[in-house]
DNA sequence: CACGCTCATAGAACAGTGTTCACTTGAATT
DNA sequence: AATTCAAGTGAACACTGTTCTATGAGCGTG
């Protein structure tokens, strides 16, 4: 996540004599994009997105605010900045025309864990889009799966957008849980789930008979079990689309 | 959308005597959680998402903000009372298990026309979750569609979030690609679109050449038809898991 | 060695936010 | 007519993103 801090700390110390010539112990460390991208995730992930302020990611760093200014142009800019690290080092396999489906899985899976590994992350990423020159790439593979698997256009132009609204929309959900648990009292996740299944459980059965019959099926499954059952969904829906390819 | 300004005007005018014993004319309308919402709403359309203020809303009432707080407990009751505005008058139909994917996409289109009906409405809805009392019966009545057409529970369960985490993702990328044409030069959704496919087209091929395949299929079609695709992508995922009913 | 120069950082300020609290005021009741 | 009481007011608090001017440390140059 956070790279080495300087070129100066981790590289063996230099010669004597330049070292007497230049700069003793240059002890501030310059301010990057970088590491303001760091200390933002500090932030988001000690203090939530909401309390993700400019001077929070200031004090973090022990500097002026005005001085993150110069690096970035906004804040929006930071979440922008946030957003591409969400795909920082992942790459999407060469489109396996037999295995689309699982590869496809793949993608939402990866993409879905990253989006938890910071808290409240799927807020940030939702109101992006993946249009940025870093991210086309990415898209790109995508789109190539979607494809070689024998897609028509039409669906695969829009197969992306379901898969990473899905995955965006599942996450954020999760977050917003999340937070409901962390201002409720319940510790846990159980105990925020019994709260919820007793609420369901007590509705009465006349006016609610579905919900109280799915209301185990609502709370009870784990959400990994949950958000595989919505990706297989959408991806049945996407296969009946799929034509034979041209023999070539 | 406004109920009647008040019973004392919108009735007629009581008998002279019980008039010249009482408030001869109120000119002062009493403060209500519904015409907070209201002004709220003239304040969303009017200035988005982002200058939703408080103060604005106590501004358009020509009242003091905190005269808002007697009524409403913070901005978050504001906005869950807004979103249930959502739901207001809309009434599912009963289960027609012959039809029901046909009553599922109703419902799907219904909602997203609301949420296209206000400026941002969609990011309001987007982080509510629709388990307040007000909104139980509407989810009762999804699921007794779903479950009616002879989906499994487990599938059901998650069925009526997939629809709307799906409505709620597609209005929320619209309304944020119409912020984003407002924040641009662009004046038109025809030029926009222009731009974009201009952006896409202008990949190198060798590179891109997925994204410039498909960059008229992603751009050119109609919001409509591509919310329409998605919608069959998902309904024809949940109708593999039909399993016939038992005969009664 | 000293000079000026430049550019990253600092500090203060501006206009705005959600929320609270002690106060007034105007209508209704006693 | 005096009193009660709740609805509405205005000021305040602790924040927010952003911009502006000033400062000061490090650099190349004279």
């Amino acid at each position: 996540m956070s790279e080495p801090e300087r070129d100066d700390q981790t590289m063996p110390s230099a010669a004597p004599w330049e070292r007497a010539r230049k700069r003793p112990a240059p002890v501030r460390v310059p301010l990057t994009r970088e590491r303001i991208v760091d200390a933002a995730f500090v932030v988001l992930d000690r203090e939530g997105f909401d309390r993700l302020s400019m001077r929070q990611v200031a004090s973090e760093l022990s500097v002026a605010v005005s001085a993150l200014y110069a690096h970035v142009r906004s804040k929006d800019e930071l979440y922008q900045l946030m957003y591409n690290r969400l795909f920082d080092g992942h790459e999407l396999p060469d489109p396996d025309p037999e295995h689309w489906q699982e590869q496809i899985k793949e993608f939402a899976r990866h993409g879905r864990a990253r989006l938890l590994a910071h808290r409240d992350m799927a807020r940030i990423s939702m109101s992006h889009v993946p249009f940025t020159p870093e991210l086309l790439p990415h898209v790109e593979r995508l789109m190539a799966i979607f494809r070689s698997a024998g897609l028509p256009d039409k669906v695969a132009a829009t197969a992306g957008d379901m898969i990473s609204t899905y995955m965006d929309g599942f996450a954020f959900e999760e977050s917003m849980w999340e937070e409901r648990r962390r201002t409720s009292e319940a510790d846990t996740w159980d105990e925020m789930r019994a709260t919820l299944m007793g609420y369901f459980d007590a509705l009465p059965p006349d006016r609610f008979p579905n919900l109280v019959a799915l209301a185990g099926m609502m709370f009870h499954e784990t959400n990994d079990a949950r958000f595989e059952l919505g990706l297989e969904i959408i991806l049945r829906g996407l296969a009946s689309y799929v034509q034979p390819r041209d023999p070539a």
